[in-house]
DNA sequence: TCCATATCCTACCAGGGCGGTCGGATTGCC
DNA sequence: GGCAATCCGACCGCCCTGGTAGGATATGGA
């Protein structure tokens, strides 16, 4: 399997935020229990979110967590990213800070393997998916097919009638 | 990282392959040589290639692998999905031999995985780029940038200078 | 016929990462 | 102060990965 469970917690957790007025912060109990996943280990993920600048947190009582960003403006390859670190198809495969991709099998510098045109490709076709699908994607494609249950489906419901537009996203 | 060493050998071996005239099988052990691999790791490998059809081989002295198919008409999806298995983004991302996507993650049959549309486009966009890349790709990239050094460089130098000498730089 | 070479097969093993737990420190609203 | 919540780091079992070991089998050549 290609990603772990970090980034399908964390991706889920992105989701739920995303659902979420900006307003008020989200406990990361609630997002646990609405989505069936171990506490503790949500915290490991979450911190990784925020680090990576994606998401907003307050402590203490009433506290949690919300996105430092409209979802329009977050791009799942920043999730992912901040989830599983650098995105590369082989461990040889590691881009540094430049331009230059290194591969442990180069035995001299200049020589390229054989098999780096192929993870190139493959790594540039998963960038690219990664690019075009923003957060507010998913969480429009979470709506549509979770109808509008949610962990403030009541508080959301109240306010529903003056819903906002939003323009359906191609789904795939 | 995404890939295991099984794909990074496999398609090295397959590269390799490629380049041998298809007439004469190759010896594992001159590929191990040629490429720093482990040679009884390598038989693990080469038996996933074999299994899939890629590769055909004969046993005995002077035995060996080649390619079961021109090297154009290989597609590296086969050769990947070959050595890795089933390529799925998620542990819960798993085609069934029907169309159905399965995720462990859908509470109820026929809701939606708020992840599922995420996953499903970074799936098609490995699957792309594996599809449109041919071994014959890799083995021109390979020539291009390795000159014409190869496993049969001994007897092709042997024709060029008449005369065994020292060799100026190895293979792998 | 015997040997060298090579594929083929199965079992085995150490190490590391993954998924997850635990305990506690800190912060802040009531 | 008490409770709810974020934060932090240590710990831990399981499984997969990468690799080794040892042998069985097949085949061409001397």
């Amino acid at each position: 399997m290609i990603f772990s469970s970090k980034a399908e917690y964390g991706v889920r957790l992105m989701v739920e935020l995303g659902r979420q007025s900006p307003e008020q912060p989200t406990s990361l109990k609630a997002i646990a229990d609405a989505e069936g996943l171990p506490l503790a280990y949500l915290e490991q993920v979450v911190a990784r979110l925020r680090k990576a600048g994606l998401v907003m947190s307050a402590r203490g009582a009433h506290g949690g967590y919300w996105l430092a960003r409209p979802a329009e403006e977050i791009a799942m390859v920043d999730v992912v990213q901040a989830l599983e670190g650098a995105i590369a198809p082989m461990e040889c495969f590691v881009h540094d800070h430049t331009e230059r991709v290194l591969c442990s099998h180069e035995p001299d510098a200049g020589r390229g393997c054989a098999t780096k045109l192929l993870w190139t490709r493959v790594q540039g076709g998963i960038i690219r998916s990664l690019q075009t699908t923003t957060l507010a994607d998913l969480v429009e494609f979470s709506r549509r097919h979770d109808g509008e249950q949610s962990i403030g489906a009541d508080a959301q419901r109240e306010r529903a009638t003056g819903g906002p537009e939003r323009e359906p996203a191609s789904v795939a």
